[in-house]
DNA sequence: CCATCTCGATACTTATTAGGTATGATTTCG
DNA sequence: CGAAATCATACCTAATAAGTATCGAGATGG
C-alpha cells in the first residue's frame, strides 16, 4: 500500500465516480480503476459497491476513508514540521553560559533569537569554560559563551562583543575623586580578582595589564565571579576591574570609573564557541542572530 | 513521498548504517541510498549526517523519525480495523423491531450476536412493519423483525422462529378450569385483538383461525401490542390469543393455556427482513447468527 | 422498445521508476 | 601505509504505473 493508493481512494470516495476522480487526479480512468482494485485486494476488503451510477462506499470503506484522510493529514503535518526543523525554525538549542555572563549582551541576544525563532526551545546551562568544551564535544550543548578562549582544532570561536574594563570602587575611595583615573593608579590599592578556576581567564588579563604598567597587583581577594567581586567592593575589600557589562550590577556604595589612559588592549572579549563541523540549521540561525547583534558601533 | 520512503527511512535511522538497513530490508545498498536522497530532496531537509561510521540523524531527522513511526503505526492500525470491518467484526448494525417482539427470541438472538461480534454496535429502532420497509429501502436500517410479511421484489424474508398460539385468560375465567381447551371454545368469549395498524398482521391470523373454526370472534377491544393485550386480560376485558413468547409477560391474575386441538397452521411466524442486494459483511454475520439460533427443536 | 448514454472493467502498449551490479571516493584503524 | 568500512555514482534490468482502445452492463429518453 502506498500513499498514492490513499490519495486515489480518498478522491474516488469523494467523487463517487472513477471518471471524475481520474480527471481530478490528472490521470486516465483505467489506471485509477486498477489502483482501487489493487487496494481492495491488498486489504482483502470491498471498499466500494459498484453501481451503474458510480462508486458507493461500503461501511468498511467509510471507516477506511476516515483513516486515510487522517493519515494523509499527518503526512502533510510531518512534512511541514520537518521542513521547519530543517530551516532552524523548530527544535531545541542548548546554550552554555558562564556565571556572570548573564548580565547584558547575552540576554539581549537570546531575546532577539527567541523573537525571530519562537518555536526553538532555548535551554540555558551554566558551565565553566572547561565544562562547556567537554559538553560541546559530547553534543550536550551546541553553543557556549565565554571569555579568553584559546583556539582548538574542533571548536570554532566567534567574537560576540568587546568590552572596556572599568574600575569598580567604593563611593568613598580616594580614587573616586580623581579627575583623571590612570591604570597605574591601581599600583598600591588592594584588588579583588576573579574568576578562580581554569586558566587562562579574566584574571590573567588583569594581571597582564598590571605587569605591562610595571607593577604587581596587590591581591586583596580572589572570588568566583564578577557579582561576588562587586559585592566585596561594596564591603570595602578593595577595588575590582570588571567588564563594562558588569555595571548593570548597581550595588549601594559602589561606583564605576573609566580609565582616561585606556590602552587599545584594555578590553576583554566575549565570544561564543561551537563545533566546527556542526551543520545544524538552528545553530546557523543562532549565529546569524549573533552577527546581527554584533554589528554595533564601538 | 511514499510509505516505502518512510519504511526505508525508519530502518536506516534505526541501523544508523545504510548497508545493514539494506540487508534488513532485503534490498541492496545503492537503491536504499538513492531513496533516502530522494526523500531528503523532496522534503528539502538534510535528515542524516553522513559520517565514515554511518548515518547519524540530524535534529530534523529525529523529528521526522518520530512522525514516520507514528504514521506507519496508523497505517497498520487502519489496515487492521478496515479488515475487521470487512469481515463484519467491526461497525454498526441498525435493527428494527416491532412493539412486543422484544419478548423472547429477539433478545436472545441479539445477545448471541453481541457475544460473537462485540465490536459491532447494534442499534435498535422500534418501527411498524411499513416503517421498517421504508427504512430498509432508505438504508436507515439493515435488518427488521416482523410477523406476517408479504414477499417483495427487493426485500428478502428469512424465517426466524415459529411460535404456537396460546390463550391468555384471567385466572378466574370459566375456560381456565376446562381439562381440554379447544379453539372452538372461544366462540362466545369476548377477545382482545392486536395489533392495530398495517395489514396483514397478527390480527388477521387470529380472525382467519376463527373463520376456519366456523365462527366470528366477539371483539372486546383492539390494542396496539401483546403487552397491552395481556394487561387488558388482567383487567377482565376478555381473553387474548398471543404467541408463545408472550408468556414471558407474567401479569398477576393472568394464566396461559395451550389448545389441545391445535391444528398445524395454528402458529405464527417471526421473520427478519433485509435488502436482497445488501452484501454487507455485518449483515451476513448477523444472518449466520439467526441461522444458528433457528436450529432448535420445535 | 430500442437507440443512446454513462459507468466501470479489461487487454494491450508505453513510460516511469525502483532495484541490481560494479565501482569510486573518503575516512578510520591496525 | 595498506586494508576495511562506509556512502555515493554510473549504468543496466525489472517491475509497475499510466495511457489508448474497447467492452459490457445498466440506466435513460424519445
Amino acid at each position: 500500500m502506498d500513499l498514492r493508493h490513499l490519495r486515489y481512494f480518498v478522491t474516488v470516495a469523494e467523487e463517487e465516480n472513477i471518471g471524475r476522480a481520474a480527471a481530478r487526479l490528472h490521470i486516465s480512468q483505467p489506471p485509477l480503476t486498477r489502483q482501487i482494485q489493487q487496494l481492495e485486494e491488498e486489504l482483502g476488503v470491498t471498499l466500494f459497491i459498484r453501481t451503474p451510477r458510480g462508486m458507493e462506499l461500503t461501511q468498511a470503506g467509510e471507516l477506511f476513508l476516515a483513516e486515510a484522510r487522517n493519515i494523509r493529514a499527518l503526512v502533510e503535518q510531518a512534512t511541514e514540521r520537518t521542513q521547519r526543523a530543517g530551516q532552524g525554525k523548530l527544535g531545541r538549542l542548548d546554550v552554555a553560559i558562564f556565571g556572570s555572563a548573564i548580565l547584558d549582551v547575552i540576554p539581549k541576544l537570546l531575546l532577539n533569537f527567541r523573537n525571530a525563532h519562537p518555536d526553538v526551545k532555548v535551554v540555558l546551562h551554566t558551565m565553566t569554560k572547561a565544562e562547556q568544551i567537554e559538553a560541546l564535544r559530547q553534543k550536550r550543548i551546541s553553543v557556549g559563551f565565554n571569555r579568553m578562549l584559546v583556539p582548538l582544532d574542533d571548536i570554532e570561536i566567534k567574537p560576540v562583543a568587546t568590552e572596556e574594563l572599568l574600575l569598580a570602587l567604593p563611593k568613598e575611595h580616594v580614587l573616586t575623586h580623581k579627575a583623571h583615573l590612570r591604570f597605574a593608579d591601581l599600583r598600591t590599592h588592594p584588588m579583588i580578582l576573579f574568576p578562580t578556576g581554569a586558566r587562562p581567564s579574566f584574571i590573567d588579563k588583569v594581571i597582564g595589564l598590571c605587569t605591562e604598567s610595571g607593577f604587581q597587583p596587590v591581591i586583596s581577594q580572589e572570588v568566583g565571579d564578577a557579582v561576588t567581586g562587586v559585592a566585596l567592593v561594596a564591603s570595602g575589600f578593595g577595588v575590582c576591574l570588571v567588564p563594562e557589562s558588569a555595571t548593570t550590577l548597581q550595588f549601594p556604595g559602589v561606583v564605576y570609573r573609566r580609565f582616561t589612559d585606556a590602552p587599545p588592549n584594555m578590553n576583554v572579549d566575549l565570544s561564543c564557541i561551537y563545533r566546527k563541523e556542526d551543520q545544524s540549521p538552528i545553530l546557523a540561525a543562532f549565529l546569524l542572530t549573533v552577527d546581527a547583534h554584533g554589528h554595533r558601533p564601538p
